[in-house]
DNA sequence: ATGATATGTGACTTATAGTCCGTTGTTTTA
DNA sequence: TAAAACAACGGACTATAAGTCACATATCAT
């Protein structure tokens, strides 16, 4: 389902980076559980939290959403 | 801002499928004034409704954000 | 084994998404 | 130009995402 898929995209995504959760977090400005429960897709994020997180990446929407 | 970009996509797509804001909230199961104001940049929509909104004018998340 | 670092989870409050009722403009078409 | 059809917007309400906390469990180095 399309929370999972989106929040493993977002953990492949953070390793490749080489940060932990909390880095990531600190750096989209969102809290570190709540990073965790999107990554195991256990939230139905929205599209300015999602920006966020694609900023912290350093990568674009359109590139997030590539898979 | 992201918001702004969303709708004015959302309505773009619509346009080109040649439907009415009223005829995408239904295929998309969602209210008539809640697509309005998605349009018109009003709201922080989650990942679930983006993808109910993409069913419906029968396009990829990955196409959606390619802009 | 011990301590540091990273991740997973349930429960909770607050903020806002989303619905449902309506009214008022604005296009489109007969 | 009247009347449909569509779009914009508002108030009141309910559902749910955002955001935080305490604590549990891995994981890994020393």
């Amino acid at each position: 389902m399309i929370l999972k898929k989106l929040g493993e995209r977002i953990k492949q995504l953070r390793k490749e980076a080489g940060i932990s959760q909390e880095k990531l977090a600190e750096l989209a400005g969102l809290d570190r559980t709540y990073i965790n429960s999107v990554e195991n897709g256990r939230r139905n994020i929205s599209i300015i939290n999602m920006e966020k997180i694609c900023i912290a990446l350093e990568i674009s929407l359109t590139e997030f959403f590539n898979f």
